[in-house]
DNA sequence: ATCCAGCATGAATACGATTTCATACGACGC
DNA sequence: GCGTCGTATGAAATCGTATTCATGCTGGAT
C-alpha cells in the first residue's frame, strides 16, 4: 500500500492540509513546520497519487496525440519534436496511431473523460465524426501537419501548396516539362495541397498534366514501386516526377532502378518531407523540407494557450517550405527572383 | 460542466448507484430500470470521468512505454506492434522517448503515482536507478528487446547471440574470413549480445578479429558512415562487415559507396533488425530478422499477466532470429544442418 | 401463516488529493 | 485593555465514481 499525504502528515505531526500546502507551495506555513514536513516527505518516500490530484485539479498533465502511420518515418520525426516540446512543458504524452481505426474516437473519449488535457492530431480526415464532435464541444484541440478548412480549431501547417509550386518551378527552370505527379488523394490535405500547388504552377506555365501522369498511390514504398513501374514503363514516360511524400519518391526511384532508367539523366525525382533517409548517399533524393521542429513546438504552444485560455481566437499558423536539392535531380534551384 | 453519473441518475429517476451498476454491468438491476438508465445515458451524452474511475478502481487503463530513439525505424515498428496489442487489450499507451534524459524517472513516477498500470521498456541500461527502484518495488514492468541479467522482472527478447552467430556462420560458409563488426557497446544488451555471438562464433572457427576491426559506433547512419570510411579506408580492409543494427549497416554501405568499394563483390555487409528499408531495391541489405510482432504481443501479454497476478514467477521469453539474405551479400545461407 | 432467500434499490462510504472555512494565537494601535 | 488584523494551522467539504451496507419487498417452502 502506498503512502498517502495523510501518512506523511502523521509522521510530521501536522494535519494533512499542511502537507498539501507544502507540496503546492501555496498558503502560509511556518518555516520550521515546513522543514519538518519536507523531512517526513523524504523519510516516507511519498509519491503523490496522480489520479487523485488530477481529479481534484481537473488537470491530468497528459496530452493525447493521434498520429499517422508511425512506420512512415516522417511521423516519428514529428513525434520526436512533439515529445520534446511536451516534456519541456512538463506534460506527458499519450499516443494513438491512426492505423487503429477507432483511435480518434478513443482519444476524444479520453479528453472528454478528463484523462487528457488536450489533443494533437497529426493526421485527420474532414469527415471524422469524433473530431467533429470534439471541435463542436470546444475541447482543446490542435491540428498539426494536416489542415481542414472550416474546422474551428487551431491548425499548424507548412505551406504545402507553395512546396508543390517550388518543385514545379524548379522543374520548369531546368526545362523538365514532361512531368508526372504521384499521390495526393483528395482526402488528405497535405497530399492534395502539394499536388495542387504543383499542378497549378505547371498550368500557369501552359503545361497540362494528362491523367495517366497523375496516378494515385498509397503512401508506402511498395505501392509506389508498382505505380512507378507502370508510370515509367509507359511508351511515353515522364522526364520528371514529383511525389507527394518521400516514401513514395523512394518507391519511384526504386522502380526506375529496376527498369534501368537513369536518375537524374533520364528522370528527375523529387519528394516531400525531407526525412533523414533522403540525405543518405545512395538515396540522395531532392525533397521539400518542412520545419518539423518548429511545427511541433508551435503546435504545443498553441495547445497550451488553448488549455489555459479557451476563448482565444483560433489560429492558423503556416510555415514556409524550402527545397533541398540533391542528386535525384541535377542543377541548383533557380534563384528566387528568377521565378 | 460535464454531466456526471449523478446527473444521469436524476434524469432516469434512480440513484447514482444504480447508474453505476448499469455501467459496470454488475449486480442485479431490473430490465425496465436498466433500459431507463441506458436511455438517460444516451440522452445526456454521459461520458465517464476516467480520473475518478481510475482513482476508485486503482486502475488507470494506461500503460507507459519507454522507447529508444524513435528516429531509428526499428522502434516505430516495435511501437506499432505494442500499440496494436495494447489497443486489443483496451489499454491506452503513454510514450516516453529515451532521448529525453529523465524519461525513465518520469515513467516510474507515473506508475508509482497510479497514472499508469504498468511499464514497458524497449530500451534500458542496467544502471538506471529509476528502473532499479521500480523493479525493487515489484511494480508491473516488462523489458522487451533489451535484457538485463539479474534484474527481477519479465523480459522478452529475441536471441541476439544466436543472431550474431547466424551471420558469422553465413560469412564463414562462404569463405569470408576477413571480417569486421561495427557497433555493440557493452552498455546496450542487444548490440553487445549480437557482437558476442558473432565474435565467439568466429573464434570457434579460429578467427580472431583484431580490435581495429571492431570499431564502436553510435547507432545512427551518419556516425556509421564516418566509421565506415575509416574502416574501409584501412590498407587492409575487411571483406565482410557485420553491423549490430540496420541503421549502422546503411551507413557502412554508404561509406563503401563513397569509396567505390563494390558490394557485394569486394565487400559483404549484413545488418540486424530487418527494418523495412533493408528490403528496398537500392539498399538490398542482408539482415537478421526478429519477430517484432511476436515480441510486442508477448510483451503485452506478460504485462497483463503481471498486472492481474503480481506473484507469478518472472519469465524470460526469448524468440529465435532468422537471416534475410539479400544483395549486400551473395549466396544463399547454408542449410541449417551444415552449420 | 410464517419465515427465509434473494432481488431491486437507495443511502452512505471510500479513494487521496486540493481548497475553503473555521479557529486560535500573537502583535499592534488606540 | 480591547478590538482588529494577519498568520499558522486543523477540520471539513469537494471532485465523480465504485462498492458496501441497509432496507423493503416478493415469492416459495414449510
Amino acid at each position: 500500500m502506498s503512502t498517502t499525504s495523510r501518512d506523511v502528515a502523521r509522521v510530521a505531526g501536522v494535519s494533512q492540509s499542511t502537507v498539501s500546502r507544502v507540496l503546492q507551495n501555496r498558503g502560509n506555513v511556518e518555516e520550521s513546520t515546513r522543514q519538518r514536513v519536507l523531512k517526513a516527505l523524504e523519510d516516507t518516500g511519498y509519491v503523490p497519487n496522480l489520479q487523485a490530484r488530477a481529479m481534484r485539479m481537473r488537470r491530468s498533465g497528459l496530452v493525447g496525440v493521434v498520429t499517422g502511420s508511425i512506420t512512415n518515418p516522417f511521423y516519428p520525426e514529428l513525434l520526436d519534436g512533439l515529445a520534446r516540446a511536451l516534456a519541456g512543458a512538463d506534460l506527458r504524452m499519450a499516443l494513438w496511431t491512426a492505423d487503429e481505426p477507432a483511435s480518434s474516437t478513443v482519444a476524444v473519449q479520453a479528453i472528454q473523460g478528463g484523462a487528457a488535457d488536450g489533443l494533437i492530431f497529426t493526421t485527420a480526415t474532414p469527415s471524422d465524426p469524433a473530431l467533429r464532435e470534439a471541435v463542436a464541444q470546444h475541447l482543446p484541440i490542435v491540428l498539426v501537419n494536416r489542415s481542414i478548412s472550416g474546422l474551428h480549431c487551431d491548425q499548424v501547417t507548412s505551406d504545402n501548396v507553395a512546396g508543390g509550386q517550388l518543385v514545379a518551378e524548379y522543374f520548369l527552370a531546368h526545362g523538365r516539362t514532361e512531368v508526372a505527379v504521384v499521390g495526393g488523394s483528395d482526402l488528405i490535405s497535405t497530399g492534395r495541397e502539394r499536388r495542387q500547388g504543383f499542378v497549378s504552377a505547371m498550368a500557369e506555365n501552359g503545361i497540362e498534366i494528362p491523367p495517366h501522369r497523375q496516378p494515385e498511390c498509397d503512401y508506402t514504398h511498395d505501392a509506389a514501386v508498382n505505380v512507378g513501374l507502370e508510370l515509367l514503363g509507359h511508351p511515353n514516360p515522364p522526364s520528371a516526377v514529383f511525389c507527394v511524400n518521400d516514401l513514395v519518391a523512394f518507391g519511384i526511384q526504386d522502380a526506375a532502378f529496376r527498369l534501368g532508367v537513369a536518375v537524374p539523366d533520364a528522370l528527375w525525382v523529387a519528394g516531400y518531407d525531407d526525412i533523414p533517409m533522403a540525405a543518405w548517399d545512395r538515396i540522395d533524393l531532392t525533397s521539400v523540407r518542412q520545419p518539423i521542429e518548429s511545427l511541433a513546438k508551435v503546435a504545443v504552444e498553441c495547445l497550451l494557450k488553448r488549455i489555459t485560455n479557451p476563448d482565444e481566437p483560433y489560429e492558423h499558423r503556416r510555415f514556409g517550405a524550402e527545397l533541398a536539392v540533391r542528386g535525384s535531380t541535377a542543377g541548383a534551384p533557380p534563384p528566387p527572383d528568377a521565378i
